[in-house]
DNA sequence: CGGATCGTTGACAGGTATCAATGCTGGTGG
DNA sequence: CCACCAGCATTGATACCTGTCAACGATCCG
């Protein structure tokens, strides 16, 4: 496994200036002045799969902008199971109950190779202190939140597995710019729409059988008017 | 049924500091000054039980601030069933979503007898941008939109019926204060933990013929442990 | 005294969890 | 280079749970 490492680290301004995912980010809106006010070093971080960005109940002190890979936010039962609440990918932002709590509510493991840069809270907050700047883009990442949370209890967590399975892969598939996505292992897939990875993994080898999903080395890809026909 | 109403309607200082419940709301932190940049008139609203606040789709122009009773959030699926997404009780915000987008992502309808007070987006985003006095507020509930979507998530929607029906009366009896609390239809229960409302029902008789659950006039109460020991 | 609405209960079919066994594949070390 | 192993995916058999359809009871209100 490769390991976890640090690539660099770098005060505001330098950097994300020219920071090529700069319109999706947290900092979008800042200005120039507002880049001085940074002043612990933001540190951007390779992750790779499997490993936690952090974990529940953990000091939290950074918030994590997803540069690039998948991340699931995960909370163990007290069967020792668990139930995955919500996949963080590009621009989206993991361990924002930071700004408000003192603690981390979930583990945040990657899925695949993640990169991400991790900004201090002490940032933000002295940030939001003296400039309107952030606030829009801080209230935009809470909405994402919520939105997020209302598709996983609406659409994936109702109805037969069939239909839970199939939503889920059309809410991959969408989230992703190409045509291939990164299709989860059955019991992650379980642990999302709340069924058994049995029943997950006989989906998924159904889904593929009957020609509505492919998977590659590319990644997986789907026939999207089948799967959307799913009762 | 008694009708929707507006008590009253005033602007900023003259009412919101001598609020009853001002250490629980959104405002509970802004200074007298900031009072003055309330421009439009704030409307405290009286809404029978069983009506909507707002609906999914609605222009986006007001917050509320639940003062008493119940409201539920609301989805409607695709095949004309619903889904209740959150319950938001004394001190939680209604609508939140106004602050970022154009529409209600939900429909907002009282279980009970509820008290709102109705605060204009505008106005909102005016304190936001001169005072930094609501950014803790604002993100405390967003953080409690959060905390609730995972509560739903890993507790109210996850293994058999019973469990979940078990946890939904723990969450109910939790968030208040007396001993007593609002116990939902058969079929709002149905659609907060995602099972027909038969089994609802079955459920919930049999609590009560175990002992396990007690309804009266004055609402429902619950044995904590036996409860819990369910699973 | 109906009628409407909601809650309860029964019967049954179908779906899913569970337990178990068997493929499959990528990585490791001989 | 190949055998082996560990982890994941697949598939089968079965019991149980829950959705569905249906009927009936309770309560409130006009």
């Amino acid at each position: 496994m490769k390991p976890t490492s640090i690539n660099q680290a770098w005060n505001g301004a330098e950097k994300c200036g020219h920071c090529p995912i700069r319109h999706l980010v947290l900092f979008a809106d800042l200005q120039q002045d507002d880049f001085n006010q940074l002043h612990e070093p933001i540190h951007d971080l390779e992750i790779a799969a499997g490993n936690a960005i952090y974990k529940e109940k953990e000091d939290a002190q950074f918030v994590y902008t997803i540069r690039s890979g998948m991340v699931k936010l995960v909370r163990y039962l007290p069967n020792g199971s668990y139930r995955i609440v919500r996949l963080l990918q590009l621009g989206d932002l993991a361990g924002i109950e930071s700004l408000s709590g003192s603690t981390y509510l979930h583990h945040a493991i990657t899925l695949q190779d993640t990169s991400v840069c991790r900004i201090p809270v002490k940032d933000i907050e002295q940030l939001n202190f003296n400039t309107p700047n952030l606030y829009k883009q801080l209230t935009a990442r809470w909405q994402k939140v919520q939105s997020d949370a209302d598709i996983w209890l609406a659409e994936l967590t109702v109805g037969h597995a069939k239909k839970r399975v199939a939503n889920l892969l059309l809410y991959l598939s969408h989230y992703q710019s190409g045509q291939y996505f990164y299709l989860p292992g059955r019991e992650d897939i379980g642990a999302i729409v709340a069924i058994s990875t049995e029943t997950a993994s006989r989906t998924i080898a159904e889904f593929k059988r009957l020609g509505y999903l492919f998977t590659t080395h590319q990644g997986a890809s789907i026939n999207t008017e089948k799967l959307e026909q799913i009762q």
